[in-house]
DNA sequence: AAAGACCAGCTTCAACAGCTAATAAACTAAAAAC
DNA sequence: GTTTTTAGTTTATTGGTCTTA
């Protein structure tokens, strides 16, 4: 056993990541529920595949009739996708599948599903670094009771051998949870007390979860968080936004569209020893080739100017300058009222996600728990010096306990808000015209009008990247080629609808028109009257013209203001002016109008 | 117009005779004190890298070199421009004077000089302000009368001069000289500023200011539906910035460690096709997708299915309630301010509308952003901004888009195991009343609250320009360790620390935690991290054992063999040859002075940053005459020290603090002058360092003692 | 009416060229975690 | 080894006016 841990542990990050999609198909009261189990499973692939993740998945079902094609001596399971790389074959093979087609069993039994699933990971060519069997179930319909023995027998074998059961309750919420699988849960969790999975029938929020439990559970940091001397309780670091959302972009060989890889080549390059040279012959490639010498770390200096002059430092030293202070800490510098913290005001970078983690210091969630509930009450948050990573640089964070961030079945935790320091902040121009500037109680009831047409409840989901979306929807076009998906819906632009309500009139009447006071942009130039284009009025300042022909400022009138001009000097021997250059407009006032 | 510049400063600094004592004994001289807050604000004015003119000038110099002096034969005499209103440079600092003069000059006549350069010297600059900065202790009264002083006084005024003075303390009562009346006039009257070199330096100069960049407005109409639109500005308001501009690469030169002239770094960036190793030209690269194992060259995508984001825009998408907007949701990197366009009192009269509804109604807005045409678009919430001090105005913060949520799990917590008792809330209770941050310091302090968001200075930013300045000052010596000022920001304060104490203790005793087993999966990172820290430690220590240099064994291996017919102290194991050369009886009066050259030698020559083989000479070298006599060390260490003061090595000085190789006191050894220890730059420390460094010598004296035994 | 091309201001003997800067977005490299 | 994050780059555009399809 202990060699057997030993030698898995020593390749611990090696390999890829595997996942077994085990869908229930028995169904004998005709639910919703496998039917939505498949199309939250095409989903989830397809998320897979727009990210070109390298995880491997397979699908089967189970509780499915006898077919003759039955996988050899296994009864009820049917292997849709083998366990792969996802890929477009399989993907719209799943899609293309009717699990009613495959008919329903006499009996569920779960123990061969499990039994296949384990041999799917055993004949699995590619080393995984994780194994996962995530079962799409009702909880309220369990196995003919002939198979509850066998099929914990067969869950404690998985879990002996590091394969992960887990079970996604896709149910409507009422639905009562039959003990076996209580039961079930427990032994998939080594014995364990845990909590039984919320039902969930929403087919985009079972994606969201596959895609999550399919995925690698990573913390940003798992640190000791030191209280006061000799207090630490373990916990975690977590963003819960990606920085990256965007999907891989390569390059490719015109010709070939073999995928290309790119290397940067840093030379040091002599530009003394041919200095008689003829500057083209530098640029010349071939010749300067020859010059190139690698560099060495050593030989590598970095500078800054300062005070005219360089200020230079090695390798080493530039590493050291970024790298000054101590190890990866969470440390309490004491409270304050929870009231400070103003997004509007300090909002810097995306926060982090801090739990509780059991791994290092057991205890550490009932210390947590504590800690967030006397938080809570006394109305503050906790400030702490964060250093994430041995070489990274620490900060000021408040520690704000929150609740179901981002809507998530995350009972507590805290926001981890990064506090500014003085040299993020800048000074803004300010204008002393508050004074003349009074909202009167009209302007306050049309605004406030305006703004309750158009309230809304923001939910952090409802905006999707519209650019991301239509490229998508541009791939797959292509890969997909006959599919033909959910039109493109630009989630950021809103409904007109409400917008029509508006009384724009009235708010023009009482706060309008905007630019009117707009500063001259210059002496010598017009008056920027309006954000509108300034629209020549037809008169015409004989002064301003005498003026700027003297001053040679002629060129300061537009195409239109030249040629009314030309016209309104009623030149006889004027040209046609249509067509001209503004320049020959110009040279015809200098021309005619002295 | 011509070239602006915001600010243009003269600094005037008195090095004659009537500055070069110090006032009380021990005590730095005026002079002494003056160069270092000089050197200070030069350093600050290099390092904010903003557009801003400086000159130096010194009074009583013995040279007289100005403008003035030379168009009135023997007037303005004993002062020099040492450097006239240009950006400023290292070399100002570096030009400064070693010592004061004999000679005395007139501070009046040098506000004149200076006024005079404002006026004449710079030919076509514009300036905005013009200070001049006078440090003198006015014991040099100036000569001039009554009616050319007033006349010079209206000068400063019509001319906009502002006139700061730094050094003495001109509100002191016991100081009243007519010179300091009259310079208080002038700061009152030109509306300048004055402060004592303590103040300036504890306060003001203490940390480094980050070069500044303009706010530049992004100008849009913030449009409400198709036909409302108000014309906005937006400036970035608070933005996580790097403490530098990017690093410019340059080559070693093997001979003078410094960047060659001749050689220079050059990046070529290559596409190497993965199936054949060929280098593809950049004309036969196209982009592409990955979609599952599927490439999709992207010229093969229809454009029209593509987003076309629109122009430039700032669109009003909906209102929602404040509480909607979590601190979860805020992506993207700091926030905007958005004022109504300036000038635009109208759009101004409806931002401010806006606001004010929001605020009452708490709500905030949600807008899309389009920054430039074609760009992607963004979402943000605008939320109402009113503070009475600053800003009026709606603060824009980036949202986050959906493809942008994880939706992690985390192992429930709501088990029966984790249930938490009211005890246990409690005593976190307990704890958070102690630690009240609001009050963290007595009322002496100007504020009670520790750490206030966005107006203490972030210690890595702070170290890197530390380190500029260093390296600029001190070229080829090793960068200091982080300096104090800067490790104390993420202390606890010491009232916190201690009113904790107990509710720490208590919550000891609620809570069961027991640290796990490291598991074998960490072994292997847990090995690494001591091979790191050996790592760490061979770098330390290089210097004192081997090194990686191959030369270095092979001269260290001899030295031990050859020790017996040492004759000198060497810089490779010192304290051994002093050891020896004492067993060979050299006289101990003949030792020191060599003792103490060879320590001054290894810190010149000292790599490592850390001094050990100095500090461990050093301490033989206390430890030798403590026994038997303070004085050839302690004269030797006055005089060293103020060499490291001038030399700007004051991680040196505190090395020498920290490690107890201060001054012999009377307590180690009765025929010692030295009551305490009143380091020549004990005004570098906050004062309650003192009583700890006089704490940690008495401690060195019992062990010593315990050495004697 | 919309889209794209094109020159922008500042010096000042004058005319020239040759500078100038903030910012978002896109990108790469490097480090660290699992 | 792979994934993720971040720090640190580089690059293009900014604005107004005029012409053109």
């Amino acid at each position: 056993m202990e060699s057997d841990e030993e030698n898995e542990e020593f390749q611990a990050w090696k390999g890829v990541p595997g996942t077994v999609v085990l869908i229930n198909a028995f169904n004998p009261s005709s639910t919703e529920s496998p039917a939505i189990s498949h199309v939250a499973t095409c989903r989830m692939i397809r998320q897979h595949l727009r990210f070109a993740s390298n995880h491997y998945i397979g699908v089967c079902l189970y509780g499915t009739g006898d077919s003759e094609a039955a996988s050899f001596g296994l009864q009820n399971v049917t292997e849709i996708c083998s366990l792969n790389l996802p890929n477009l074959d399989d993907y719209k093979k799943l899609q293309s599948v009717n699990i009613t087609s495959y008919g329903q069993a006499k009996d569920l039994k779960l123990s061969d599903a499990l039994w296949h699933c384990s041999k799917m990971f055993t004949n699995c060519k590619k080393q995984l670094v994780s194994r996962t069997i995530l079962m799409l179930t009702r909880l309220d319909i369990p196995p003919v009771e002939s198979d509850h023995r066998a099929t914990y027998m067969r869950v404690s074998d998985l879990v002996q051998s590091k394969i992960e059961v887990k079970i996604i309750n896709v149910a409507n919420e009422d639905v009562p949870v039959d003990q076996f699988y209580k039961n079930f849960l427990s032994e998939a969790n080594g014995g364990k007390e845990t909590a039984v999975p919320k039902a969930i029938w929403d087919c985009k929020e079972i994606e969201n979860m596959m895609y999550q439990q399919s995925h690698r559970h990573l913390a940003l940091a798992r640190l000791s968080f030191e209280i006061g001397d000799g207090l630490a309780i373990g916990v975690g670091v977590y963003s819960l936004l990606k920085s990256n959302a965007l999907p891989k972009n390569v390059n490719l060989h015109r010709d070939t569209n073999a995928i290309l890889t790119s290397a940067t080549k840093t030379v040091k390059v002599s530009n003394e020893g041919n200095n008689s040279n003829k500057v083209q012959m530098d640029v010349d490639e071939a010749e300067n080739e020859q010059k190139q010498l690698p560099v060495l770390k050593s030989e590598l200096l970095h500078y800054q100017n300062y005070g005219g002059e360089r200020i230079e430092f090695t390798d080493k030293e530039k590493k050291k300058l970024s790298n000054p202070f101590g190890p990866p800490i969470l440390k309490l510098l004491g409270f304050k009222p929870a009231g400070i913290m103003c997004k509007e005001k300090w909002f810097l970078k995306a926060g982090y996600f801090l739990y509780p983690n059991e791994d290092v210091i057991e205890g550490s969630t009932v210390a947590f728990k504590a800690l967030h509930q006397a938080c809570l009450e006394m109305k503050v948050v906790a400030i702490c010096v964060l250093c994430t990573r041995v070489n990274s640089k620490p900060y000021i964070v408040a520690l704000a306990p929150c609740g179901h961030p981002l809507g998530l079945d995350v009972e507590i935790g805290f926001d981890v808000i990064r506090i500014p320091f003085i040299e993020s902040v800048r000074q803004l121009p300010t204008e002393d015209e508050g004074d003349n500037i009074n909202v009167s109680e009209a302007h306050r009831r049309t605004m406030k009008d305006i703004v309750n047409t158009l309230k809304f409840d923001y939910k952090p989901e409802m905006f999707e990247n519209p650019k991301l979306q239509s490229q998508y929807k541009a791939v797959e076009a292509i890969a997909l080629a006959d599919e033909e998906l959910e039109p493109f819906v630009d989630t950021t632009k809103p409904n007109m609808e409400k917008f029509q309500e508006l009384e724009e009139d009235l708010f023009d009447h009482l706060f309008g028109p905007f630019g009117a006071t707009a500063p001259k942009r210059s002496g010598t130039k017009e008056a920027g009257v309006s954000s509108k284009r300034t629209k020549f009025d037809g008169e015409i300042d004989e002064n301003l013209l005498q003026n700027r022909i003297s001053n040679k400022k002629v060129n300061m009138y537009t195409v239109e203001q030249l040629k009314h001009i030309l016209k309104w000097k009623n030149i006889q021997s004027l040209p046609a002016l249509t067509g001209l250059k503004k320049n020959d407009l110009v040279n015809l006032v200098y021309e005619y109008c002295c | 117009m011509p070239p602006k510049v915001d600010q243009a400063a003269i600094l005037i600094l008195d090095i004659g005779r009537n500055v070069s004592t110090s006032d009380e004994k021990g005590k730095k001289s005026f002079f002494e004190e003056a160069k270092e807050c000089v050197a200070r604000v030069i350093e600050r004015k290099i390092m904010s890298q903003d557009k801003n003119l400086l000159g130096v000038m010194l009074l009583g110099s013995k040279k007289t070199q100005n403008n003035m002096a030379e168009q009135c034969d023997g007037a303005f005499r004993h002062i020099e421009f040492l450097a006239e209103l240009q950006a400023p440079t290292w070399k100002m600092i570096r030009d400064f004077p070693e010592k004061p003069t004999k000679s005395r000059g007139d501070w009046m006549d040098a506000l004149v000089v200076a006024a005079d350069h404002f006026k004449n010297g710079l030919s076509q600059v514009k300036v905005n302000s013009k200070k001049i900065l006078l440090m003198t202790n006015f014991m040099c009264p100036t000569c001039l009368d009554e009616n050319d002083i007033e006349k010079i006084l209206n000068g400063f005024t019509e001319e906009e001069f502002e006139l700061d003075v730094i050094g003495p303390d001109i509100y002191d009562e016991s100081l009243k000289s007519e010179d300091i009346q009259l310079a208080r006039k002038f700061v009152e009257t030109t509306n300048g500023e004055t402060a004592t070199f303590e103040y300036a330096m504890q306060s003001c100069l203490l940390f480094h200011k980050k070069r500044t960049v303009n706010p530049t407005p992004w100008n849009v109409d913030l449009s409400i539906g198709p036909n409302i639109k108000i014309p906005v500005s937006s400036y970035i308001r608070l933005r996580d910035e790097p403490a530098v501009k990017t690093w410019l690469k340059a080559v070693k030169d093997p001979v003078t460690l410094t960047a060659s002239s001749t050689e220079g770094i050059m990046s070529h960036k290559m596409h190497i096709n993965t199936e054949n190793q060929e280098v593809v030209e950049p004309d036969s690269v196209i982009k592409g997708y990955h979609y599952g194992q599927q490439i999709i060259p992207f010229a093969e995508c229809d454009k029209s299915l593509l987003y076309e984001p629109g122009e430039k825009s700032l669109s009003l998408y909906g209102f929602t309630d404040a509480s909607n907007i979590n601190w979860q949701c805020l992506s993207g990197d700091g926030l905007a301010y958005i004022f109504g366009r300036k000038g635009d009192n109208k759009a101004k009269l409806a931002i401010r509308c806006l606001i004010e509804c929001l605020h009452e109604m708490s709500l905030v807005g949600i807008v899309r952003r389009v920054y430039n045409k074609g760009n992607a678009p963004k979402m943000f919430a605008i939320l109402p901004v009113i503070d009475t001090n600053n800003y009026v105005c709606l603060s824009m913060i980036p949202l986050c888009y959906k493809e942008e949520i994880k939706y992690m799990a985390f192992p429930p917590t709501n088990l029966k195991r984790y249930a938490c008792s009211k005890e246990q809330v409690d005593g976190f209770k307990e704890l958070i009343k102690a630690m009240d941050l609001m009050k963290a310091y007595d009322d002496t302090y100007e504020g009670t609250e520790a750490f206030p968001i966005a107006e203490t200075v972030s210690p890595s930013v702070q170290y890197v320009l530390d380190c500029i300045a260093f390296r600029a000052l001190n070229p080829g010596k090793p960068l200091p360790e982080p300096r104090d000022d800067i490790l104390t920001l993420f202390k606890i304060p010491p009232l916190v620390q201690k009113r904790s104490k107990e509710p720490i203790e208590k919550l000891k005793n609620l809570f069961t935690l027991t640290k796990v087993e490291a598991k074998t999966r960490d072994r292997k990172r847990t090995q690494q991290q001591v091979d790191a820290d050996m790592n760490d430690q061979n770098l330390e220590i290089k210097p004192d054992n081997q090194s990686n240099d191959g030369d270095m064994p092979t001269i260290q291996l001899p030295v031990t063999k050859k020790s017996n017919t040492i004759t000198k102290i060497g810089t490779i194991d010192p304290v051994n040859d002093y050891k020896l050369l004492i067993s060979n009886g050299t006289p101990l009066i003949d030792l020191i002075p060599e003792m103490a050259k060879v320590i001054e030698n290894i810190v010149d020559c000292s790599f490592d940053g850390t001094y050990t083989k100095a500090l461990e000479a050093m301490k033989h070298l206390r430890q030798e005459c403590v026994k038997a006599d303070p004085a050839p060390y302690n004269n030797w260490l006055q005089k060293f020290k103020k060499e490291l003061t001038d030399r700007q090595k004051d991680d040196v000085l505190s090395l020498i603090n920290d490690r107890q190789l201060n001054f012999i006191l009377k307590a180690e050894n009765s025929s010692s002058t030295h009551e305490n220890v009143d380091s020549t730059q004990s005004q570098l420390y906050e004062n309650d360092t003192v009583p700890d460094a006089t704490e940690l010598t008495m401690d060195t004296e019992i062990n010593d003692l315990f050495d004697e035994m």
